[in-house]
DNA sequence: TAGGTATGATCAATATATTAACCATATTAA
DNA sequence: TTAATATGGTTAATATATTGATCATACCTA
């Protein structure tokens, strides 16, 4: 009953990318596995599926594993100031979207 | 039962900054909740919780709503290139380490 | 305005990620 | 070399994310 998903090339190749780069990072940092499993607070089987790029990890633990390593998605500086930004700009977008209808049935 | 996890808070700050700017360009692109989450292939629940940031979402399903509305977390052109360069440098790491001190260095 | 939608929220049922415990093999340091 | 340890791979049991359904409210647009 394993539900067959479908991710793009973009979200396959991005994923396992940031998993080489924890795996290289803590290797640099010269730290085993378990080493880092223990302080991100997880299994080694799980940090073993992060560092191969496994989509179906929570994107907490991978973030986690990342941030212990030293790698960093977003500059970390600029970060709380992009959140007021985008925040701000949603508050003066629509707060929500009506669409035209699209399907049309043909006629009978 | 439920099992505390501490995040830090740049990790925190990330994922919600990430869920931010998916709803962002998925309102600027004029889609509904609805219409996102089907392209994704998820629940509307889901893509909730997505754009709200919580970090226990799997990540491929964050990348594949970031990637379907237009949110690159890595340079797309760039990124098979970047692969075989980490992969690279792993090779010439060791492959396995072993720490002859509990005591290891972390400099970040 | 009014009518049709989008959003926000909750909940039980289900799907599945995570864990802990193994084992085997490979690798490193002494 | 050899001993100690890291890695790679399984497995069943458990924890929990995800779903779909439902309801209420807010919102856009004709």
């Amino acid at each position: 009953m394993d539900k067959v998903r479908a991710y793009s090339h973009y979200t396959t190749d991005a994923i396992v990318l940031l998993g080489k780069l924890i795996k290289l990072a803590r290797k640099e940092r010269k730290l085993t596995e378990q080493d880092l499993a223990d302080r991100v607070g997880i299994s080694r089987g799980t940090l073993k599926s992060i560092e191969k790029g496994s989509p179906t990890c929570k994107i907490g633990l991978f973030f986690e594993a990342a941030t212990i390593v030293g790698v960093e998605l977003f500059n970390s500086e600029k970060m709380s100031v992009a959140i007021n930004t985008v925040s701000d700009k949603l508050t003066l977008l629509p707060k929500s979207i009506h669409n035209p209808k699209k399907d049309v049935k043909d006629d009978f």
